[in-house]
RNA sequence: GCCGACAUAGCUCAGUUGGCUAGAGCAGCUGAUUUGUAAUCAGCAGGCCCGGGGUUCAAAUCCUCGUGUCGGCACCA
């Protein structure tokens, strides 16, 4: 193993750099710490500048930092690059790092600097955003580029990497300016590390929803219906239905009621909210007898419509009024992805109309609904804080008393967030609650919005003690955010073996014969007894085969009945992850399946 | 929306430089078999090769415009 750079002051050095500034301090060898797959990815992204360069001569680079995943450079050239090329810049790559160029670093003027790259107006960009009077310049054979480094001290360290995916990407993340090129790769110290990193892609790949979805027969898509525009299958119905049944008891529990707006409502409205204005290019609009209606993108002014409905006094706050609310929204073709994001959506909505001395113990209640669903799941999570987004309405003023009043909520009671700003609502700052994928993606599901816009902006009231007219605060809020997503992620977070009490099918039945069909039929009866769904595998099958093909469902119970069983009352059940058998009487049976149904209460 | 790739049976995929009647496995149907814990055997059926338009003696294959999907970017539950 070599030293490749230096730990000096918390900050990683290269060598070039220590040696030119007579640094010295704790030496980073060349292994899969942090620190030092961040020196040698870095490197890697010079070597695939370098190959790129080489093979298309007028190719001209932005930026090529070390991300989450791996790394990636932004480039230019006038070659069309595919999928395919990667192998060849691969190879290039290879064949450049035999030749163990050392990495040469010397600095130079910003002037200097931007006659050296006068030809390449993305560096020139680079060079803009560089404060400082001089920057360095790293060399590895004829190859030079702009850079601050850290890099390693040869390039031929570089052995163990892989190109991943190339795709377009803005000239500095704004989709006004042009497209460049970005490749992605990773790369790794050892080829042990390479492969296993490679072989958790795969086993991602295997938990992708949209594949076990399909094998699962959850839901699916069709061209001829529409782009982002799911279908549920019976499976995923069930599941569905399932989750759908939990949750409602829940907010029965916590004083929710249920309520349901129209699924269109009159522009004029969607004006009032500001939508139209501020989410309109998101709407899908339509006319009745020359009346332009707005389907709705949100639940909100639905149950606004429902507050209005009578008075209220500042003894019945907080009202809470939620619904599955079906939603759609004009999502972009290329943001459309299986169940994380389609078209038309159910969020599990909610408004609380609340005072404003009661916001802080409403927003910390529905944080801690969240925890009691998401630990359920056995989902890490964490919470970010987003403020005003450029478009926006009310006065910066509400805008800071919202935001504030969302952290002191949070802070108040240790709960740890992030800020993302500019993430907000158009009507108020929020609380997002965000979970992760099976390969590393986060999505946000659950949000907690505070609102004094829309009250404002439909005179919502209600009596205070003194019979005075006060205007109510509003809070948005979702937990699961829509069903869609939220079985998205919990189907790639279980692979697809759901627990008992979501599984779209608790009991496989598998009769050994002909003649054990009948008694199949009157267990399967019991089960639903006991809200328990099951399906019995009689068809004309090897018992082998049927048993394979239930294993395939990933139900989470098989019991086989034969003779043996329906003699003794007992059934033979089959353990779906150990897939070890285990003889238990038909009652205790029963019993547990009804205690595992039951066990989950949110 | 942008960059790139892709679209063949219900599903997963073959199909050579344009050239015979477009194939396989699984699933489905019919029959035989009645099975004790991960694939019994045989037969049958199943295709506007994503859709329009074009090039060509000839198109699943080449070009073009759509639609949809995938990987990112941008945008967001």
């Amino acid at each position: 193993m070599s030293e490749i750079a230096i730990k000096y002051e918390d900050k990683i050095v290269d060598l070039q750099t220590a040696k030119e500034l007579g640094l010295s301090g704790e030496p980073i060898e060349l292994d899969n710490s942090p620190e030092a797959l961040e020196v040698l990815r870095h490197s890697t992204a010079h070597l695939m500048a370098q190959a790129i360069k080489s093979l298309y001569s007028d190719a001209e680079f932005y930026v090529g930092p070390v991300v989450k995943e791996g790394f990636y450079y932004d480039f230019k050239t006038s070659a069309e690059i595919g999928e395919a090329d990667l192998k060849k810049i691969e190879k290039q790559m290879l064949s450049f790092a035999k030749k163990k160029y050392p990495i040469e670093r010397y600095v130079i003027s910003k002037d200097e600097a931007r006659e050296k790259f006068k030809n390449d107006h993305l560096k020139q960009a680079v060079l803009d955003m560089i404060p400082d009077e001089d920057v360095s310049i790293y060399k590895q054979g004829d190859f030079e580029d702009l850079c601050r480094g850290p890099h390693l001290p040869n390039i031929g360290l570089i052995r163990y990497f892989k190109l991943t995916k190339i795709s377009g990407a803005y000239l500095g993340g704004d989709s006004k300016n042009e497209m460049l090129t970005r490749i992605y790769g990773i790369a790794f110290a050892t080829k042990e590390a390479l492969k296993e990193h490679m072989d958790m892609l795969r086993e991602a790949e295997k938990r992708d929803h949209r594949k076990l979805g399909n094998e699962m027969k959850l839901f699916t898509f069709r061209e001829e219906v529409g782009a982002g525009f799911p279908i549920w299958l019976p499976a995923g119905g069930r599941l569905r239905a399932r989750l759908e049944s939990l949750l409602f008891k829940a907010h029965r529990k916590r004083g929710y009621e249920p309520v349901r707006g129209p699924e269109m409502l009159r522009s004029d409205l969607w004006m009032t909210s500001g939508h139209y204005q501020n989410y309109g290019e998101n709407m899908y609009f339509t006319k009745i007898d020359d009346i332009e209606f707005g389907v709705k993108p949100m639940n909100c002014v639905g149950h606004i419509k429902v507050y209005e409905d009578e008075l209220h006094s500042y003894r019945d706050l907080p009202i809470k009024y939620f619904e599955y609310g079906v939603v759609h929204r004009h999502e972009m073709t290329g943001a459309l992805h299986g169940l994380f994001r389609v078209r038309e959506f159910t969020q599990d909505d909610a408004h609380i109309f609340c005072r404003a001395d009661q916001i802080e113990e409403q927003i910390i209640e529905v944080i801690d609904f969240v925890d009691k669903i998401m630990s359920t799941f056995e989902f890490d999570y964490k919470m970010m804080i987003s403020t005003r987004p450029d478009k926006a309405v009310g006065s910066d003023e509400v805008w800071e008393i919202s935001t504030q009043a969302l952290k002191n909520a949070m802070d108040k009671h240790n709960l740890p967030y992030e800020i993302d700003e500019g993430g907000g609502a158009f009507y108020g700052p929020k609380i997002d609650i965000k979970i992760t994928d099976a390969i590393g993606r986060e999505w946000q599901c659950g949000t907690v919005q505070l609102d004094f816009n829309l009250p404002e902006r439909f005179k919502l009231e209600y009596n205070g003690e003194n019979n005075d007219k006060i205007q109510p605060v509003m809070i948005h809020r979702a937990i699961l955010g829509s069903f869609e997503r939220f079985i998205g992620i919990l189907t790639e977070h279980y692979a697809g073996e759901f627990p008992m009490f979501i599984a779209p099918t608790q009991v496989a039945i598998v009769p050994v014969a002909e003649t054990h069909k009948e008694y199949a039929k009157l267990l399967s009866d019991k089960l639903i007894d006991i809200n328990a769904d099951s399906e019995i595998y009689a068809k004309n099958d090897s018992l082998n085969k049927r048993i394979r093909t239930a294993e395939k469902t990933r139900v989470p119970m098989i019991v086989v009945i034969g003779d043996e069983e329906i003699e003794n009352k007992t059934v033979a059940v089959r353990d779906r992850r150990t897939r070890e058998q285990y003889s238990m009487s038909e009652d205790e049976f029963l019993k547990l399946i009804q205690t595992k149904i039951n066990e989950v209460n949110f």
